[in-house]
DNA sequence: CCTAAATATATGTTGCAACAGATAGTTGGT
DNA sequence: ACCAACTATCTGTTGCAACATATATTTAGG
């Protein structure tokens, strides 16, 4: 609760907080958190101005890098949400002809997804302006400052307490 | 599409992508990302063993912080979420016993929230954890680089395109 | 006083993520 | 062939965020 001069203006301005964070790593978890927040949101109104939202976009995503059809378990390694809920989210990109499931003759388990035309049309409208705005986002910094941002972003994660 | 060497471990051999990314801005963009969410997740989580979720500690927390009772237009004012559905936010808190509604006598529209004592007790509860939380997560980290990456966290999220 | 606009909060609805558990199909040991 | 364990996917349920819209109350203009 001790109070400590401010050096710029900081996210304490703009949350109008009369306190001084408690710690400064505190402040930077908050920053983290808002910066974060706000750059996946302008890319979310992107994703929308699709109709996909964002792990959706990034499900044919993946599909477009691996260049084959995938099971979807394995799309599930690519992604950070739990394997359990991949399931429904193949659903409604499926129902949205963005991608067609196969069952496999084989392994009648498995389930293939492969890119459907719609979603190849998708991933083909969204490239230009999608670039755009990972340039677009990040012009206030060098390329030196983004290697340093992105080396310290990467140790904070990797914290082993 | 082009290739390039990679410097050390990154957010490239995480996820098992084969291409590299496209652009640093896009490899800052999603490391970003990544970094936010792990570390916001071990605060969820610790919220959860208090039965709270993120945004309703933060009501909380804006609530202790104030020292007074506030109007739910005051509280959304501190908050991200859009105030439109703070109501709800709140709704959750208070059927939890954790604020109390008041309308207010002299201007009805108004509805005044106080933090109640299962409230106070939950905010003292989670307090130490907390800023244990607050310094693991960067340990890794110096004071001087802190400041730096809230610099450049701060920069980012001021760009004006 | 009466009505329109502004303010403060509440509700209906949709879509998604997380967690738990269920189902379908396969494989290996007996 | 039979059953247990395993694997791959699916479904039930809950809670939350976002958006649009509705209600209640006050305020200002004529």
């Amino acid at each position: 609760m001790k109070k400590k001069a401010n050096e710029s203006p900081t996210l304490a301005d703009e949350i109008g907080k009369r306190d001084p964070f408690s710690s400064l790593q505190q402040e930077t978890y908050l920053n983290l958190l808002r910066t974060s927040t706000q750059l996946q949101r302008e890319f979310v109104l992107l994703f929308e101005s699709a109709g996909l939202s964002d792990s959706q976009y990034n499900v044919l995503r993946i599909l477009q890098g691996a260049g084959t059809p995938m099971q979807i378990y394995q799309i599930g390694q690519h992604l950070i949400t739990p394997q359990a809920d991949i399931s429904r989210l193949i659903d409604r990109i499926a129902k949205a002809n963005l991608v067609k499931r196969e069952r496999c003759g084989e392994d009648r388990r498995v389930v293939w997804i492969r890119l459907a035309p719609k979603g190849r049309a998708a991933l083909k409208k969204l490239a230009k302006p999608l670039e755009d705005l990972h340039r677009s986002q990040f012009n206030e910094l060098s390329k030196q400052e983004l290697a340093i941002l992105n080396e310290l972003l990467f140790r904070a994660r990797h914290t082993d307490n």
